[in-house]
DNA sequence: AACTCAATCAACCGCTCTCAA
DNA sequence: TTTGAGAGCGGTTGATTGAGT
C-alpha cells in the first residue's frame, strides 16, 4: 500500500508562480499568519498544493530573506559549516541569517564547489586535492557518495566541541572539528584567492519585518502544528514571533556588515573557537570544552 | 542576428522525521 | 506501541538566461 500523496494533485497547478499566486499567498500569510501548510491552498484560493505553497513562502516570499549572491564571509561560513556538517542545507541555512536551505544547495553546486576545486581543495572532503583525488573526483557518483559517507560519519562523532550554537537545541549544538580535517589549508587558500566577490546585501531589520506569524525556525525545523487555524483555537505567546528572532545570537553580535575581523575558521593551534551562550559572542577558548559542558 | 552550450536557480519529487491519536 | 498525517529535508530536474561562436 503505498503512501497517501501530500495533497490530491488533481486540478493543481505546477510549475513557476505568477505574480497573482504570490500575492494571493502573501496576503493570506501575512493576514493569517503560517498555518497547516495542507489548509494554506484551500484557504488562499490557491491550485497549488500545501508543500508548493511552504516552498515558495519559504525560498522566495519570506520579507526576511535577503537577495543577491552570497558575501565572501557567507561563502566561508557555508564551506567551514558544510565541513562539519556535510550536506546538511537546512543546518548550514540556520546559521545565515535571511538565507535559505534551499539558496545556499544551489550556491554550493553552482559557485563555491568549483571555487574550491579550482583551489584545488575537495569539496566533499575538505582537504586538498591530491593527484589520486582528482582522478578520484571523476570516477562518478558513486565514489562521491562514499566521500559524503565519511563526512556524515564525521558529524556523527561531532562530540569534540569547537562551535557552539546557541540556539540551535539540536544534536549540531556540538559539532565538531575533526582533527582529520585540515581547516587552516582551507583558510589559507581562501584567504590567497581572489576568486570570492563580496556582494553585501543589505540586511532587513527586524522592526522592519512585517510578519504577523511565527517562522520555521531556519525555515526548517519548527512548524507550528498547535497553531494551525483550523486545529488550535489559541497560539501560544512563543509561537508568535518573528522570523528573525531566531536567527542565530552571533550574526547579530557580529552585525552582518562587517566579518573582516571574524575567522570562521577555527585555529589548529592554542585557542579553539566557541561560542559563548552566556556572553552571546564567540571565544577563543584554549580548547576547553569542559567550561561549555 | 542566429544558434549552441553552459550556468543558474526556482520548483518538484520522494523520502524521513515528528507528533498526536 | 503502533499508525498515519503533516511538515521538513536533500537530491534532482527543467526552464530561463547569458556567453560564446
Amino acid at each position: 500500500m503505498g503512501r497517501q500523496p501530500c495533497c490530491d494533485k488533481v486540478g493543481l497547478k505546477k510549475g513557476p508562480w505568477t505574480t497573482e499566486e504570490d500575492k494571493k499567498l502573501i496576503d493570506f500569510i501575512l493576514t493569517n499568519g503560517q498555518c497547516c501548510w495542507r489548509a494554506v491552498p484551500k484557504l488562499a484560493g490557491l491550485l497549488r498544493c500545501g508543500k508548493s505553497c511552504r516552498l515558495r513562502w519559504t525560498n522566495y516570499l519570506r520579507p526576511d530573506l535577503k537577495r543577491g549572491l552570497l558575501s565572501e564571509s557567507e561563502e566561508k561560513l557555508v564551506i567551514e559549516l558544510h565541513s562539519r556538517l556535510g550536506n546538511k542545507w537546512s543546518k548550514i541555512a540556520s546559521h545565515l541569517p535571511g538565507r535559505t536551505d534551499n539558496e545556499i544547495k544551489n550556491h554550493w553546486n553552482t559557485h563555491i564547489k568549483k571555487k574550491l576545486r579550482k583551489m584545488g581543495i575537495d569539496p566533499i572532503t575538505h582537504r586538498p586535492i591530491s593527484s589520486t583525488d582528482e582522478h578520484h573526483h571523476q570516477t562518478g557518483q558513486q565514489q562521491q557518495q562514499e566521500q559524503v559517507g565519511v563526512v556524515a560519519g564525521e558529524d556523527k562523532r561531532s562530540e569534540n566541541i569547537i562551535l557552539q550554537c546557541s540556539q540551535s537545541q539540536e544534536e549540531e549544538k556540538s559539532v565538531s572539528v575533526s582533527s582529520s580535517f585540515d581547516f587552516i589549508e582551507t583558510d589559507t587558500f581562501l584567504q590567497k584567492s581572489p576568486g570570492f566577490c563580496t556582494d553585501e546585501v543589505p540586511m532587513i531589520q527586524p522592526h522592519e519585518i512585517i510578519v504577523p506569524c511565527a517562522s520555521t525556525a531556519s525555515y526548517s525545523s519548527t512548524s507550528l502544528p498547535s497553531s494551525c487555524l483550523s486545529s488550535s483555537p489559541s497560539v501560544k505567546a512563543e509561537e508568535i514571533q518573528f522570523p528573525c528572532m531566531e536567527w542565530p545570537d552571533p550574526m547579530y553580535f557580529y552585525g552582518m556588515d562587517d566579518f573582516s575581523q571574524w575567522d570562521p575558521i577555527p585555529n589548529n593551534g592554542d585557542g579553539e573557537l566557541a561560542f559563548d551562550p552566556l556572553n552571546q559572542l564567540y571565544q577563543r577558548t584554549a580548547g576547553d570544552q569542559e567550561s561549555w559542558n
